[in-house]
DNA sequence: TTGTAGGCGTTATCAT
DNA sequence: ATGATAACGCCTACAA
């Protein structure tokens, strides 16, 4: 054991070995990982090569527990595989990535016990932020994040109160709008296929919405089903289905020409039903859906829907986590990243 | 400063706080939220009393540091918004969860020098095992895994060399066994969408399978079209799309009764498509994907396509790295996941 | 069952 | 520009 250095480590050559092998100080090889421009080029030069020459790759997790940072970010999702949230996803990483930032990821299952125990986990991992979806937590989460005082995001929708920051789009707006336009085209009987009513409140304020304009015009708004259970929510197949699902309860309940649905994936479910029925889309039944997933541009005929910017949201949620972690004090405010009509062939 | 152990810290309260308020060492209150059978009862619910008081949460940063394991696995996909790996992700996720480990997760979008560069940031945080996705990487990141000692399993694949773990299926045998359908099936003229080649062993190895089994039967084996960029892999956007293109360059080019396509997305794309055009499926045209994603039933006609069970792959890959993780030299074999035929209404 | 001592590999701070 | 020293908060190893 000539080498003092290495007795319980895992092998890796550290800090302490490349400033013997360079001939310098144990800060010195620090700097030239952390800061290079702090450190002359020649000393430089000779740290890099005996660090290449010992495979050093500088230990992050030793880094974190000095400096207080961990340059991670931790992410709660309700599911991994709903086109949903991948998007949005996509979104974070690449903000992320260019910040020379790291994220953990986990979901829920739009469970707020299992939010609760994924939040604790991140939290003790010490997390520089954290990005939750949606704006309902459970009591305990809230608790946790107030006494971590790590910076949050919370994602998809405007109306507070929030935790801290948020970005995300006007969903009661946006129902008004594509009822508006399906009443305008001329549809009178329109039925909703809702997501369970689980007290999300992005899909609460949709809800109210649609029977907000409804009632305005003078139109029936109670035409509602909802197909799913919510552990249905947890993955796209039960979503198609259920937009299948929810078009056959409908019709058999009341007497539809236009259904408008929670999410594109049930409105394409719905319109592939229509298709299995021989139903004209849009002359016999118009379909219109919430989200402009990418599928909406593709099915034939295409999906009325509503524009927003998944990715705009993830990028922005990431943003303003590391603005807030660059400038503890700073305020930022709210991004509403919009929405947009999209017509297309199925109304 | 009447308490010494608040100096640099964030504000947290830390387990030698905790002893202080229980009256205990430092080594029991780490007994208690680590192992906390070992500790008397009595003792246990003082020492939780103290934590929950000071609103102590263990920090992690350090005990990874201290104990050299960080209970965080790494996973390298492609791409976060494409389908293909949401359900294996989320495989991982699940059986990871009910494992205590969590993972980071970092998209290459099918660059191996974004492999390189994520691998590496990984390694930094010395992760307790690795996934990669398929088996083509770059001399580097092969370097750097090797040095590292990190188990790693490679997954979609079951064809060697692997650099450590694998799990996959037999992707040359199910593309042969999916062109003998459509033969079967009495369709002679079988054109076939590729992904952009790139090198990737899965898509090769379909390629070559499709090749094959037409040779066999001897029938035309280059009515080939390759519509998508690598770049396009990133999103399925691009595959929708790239399913269409690729059947109007298939028609300009040949005669052709039948579309085989590396992945759902594509048959998906191809089969709207048809739909655009008003060519009867199957009648006039079979169209056959590869996958069953959740989409393939629901569509209509429902898709034939080859289903594998990625959810299956990503907890596989999850189980096998911490087998390994808890028993170093155990020798953990390939797991071939399968797959099996699935004939719906398109061909 | 509980405690003591020492170390994990890095960074902050203060000198030089 | 470089170095010496003391944390960061926890865990391993061993002792009592």
């Amino acid at each position: 054991m000539a080498d003092n250095s290495i007795r319980r480590g895992m092998g890796w050559a550290t800090m302490a070995d490349v400033a013997r092998e360079a001939g310098v100080s144990l800060m010195t090889v620090s700097r030239v990982y952390k800061r290079p421009e702090s450190v002359s080029p020649r000393t430089r030069e000779n740290v890099l090569k005996a660090g290449a020459r010992l495979g050093f790759l500088p230990n992050s997790v030793a880094g974190n527990l000095a400096s207080g940072k961990t340059n991670m970010i931790g992410i709660v999702v309700p599911s991994l595989r709903n086109s949903n949230n991948a998007t949005s996803i996509q979104g974070m990483a690449d903000y992320l990535r260019q910040a020379s930032y790291h994220f953990m990821i986990a979901n829920t299952g739009y469970s707020l016990e299992d939010e609760t125990a994924v939040v604790k986990a991140f939290v003790q991992r010490r997390p520089d932020g954290i990005v939750l979806t949606g704006t309902r937590h459970g009591q305990e989460t809230v608790d946790l994040l107030k006494a971590a005082g790590v910076p949050v995001v919370e994602t998809w929708e405007t109306k507070g109160p929030f935790l801290d920051m948020a970005t995300g789009f006007r969903n009661y707006e946006a129902a008004r709008e594509i009822t508006a336009h399906l009443i305008e085209r001329g549809y009178r009987k329109i039925g909703y296929i809702d997501y369970p009513a689980i007290g999300l409140t992005r899909y609460v304020e949709r809800l109210a919405g649609l029977k907000d304009e409804l009632k305005a015009a003078g139109l029936p708004s109670g035409q509602i089903v909802s197909p799913l259970e919510a552990q249905d929510l947890y993955q796209d197949a039960s979503s198609f289905r259920g937009g299948a699902v929810g078009l056959q309860m409908l019709q058999g309940k009341y007497d539809i020409d236009a259904v408008l649905c929670a999410s594109d994936i049930l409105a394409v479910g719905a319109l592939f039903e229509c298709q299995r029925q021989g139903i004209a889309v849009p002359r016999q039944m118009a379909v219109a859906g919430f989200g402009d997933f990418e599928i909406a541009a593709e099915v034939h005929p295409g999906l009325t829907t509503i524009r927003t910017n998944g990715y705009q949201i993830g990028w922005n949620a990431a943003e303003m986590l590391v603005q807030r972690i660059l400038q503890p004090d700073a305020d930022i405010p709210l991004r509403d990243v919009g929405y947009e009509l999209v017509t297309r062939g199925s109304t």
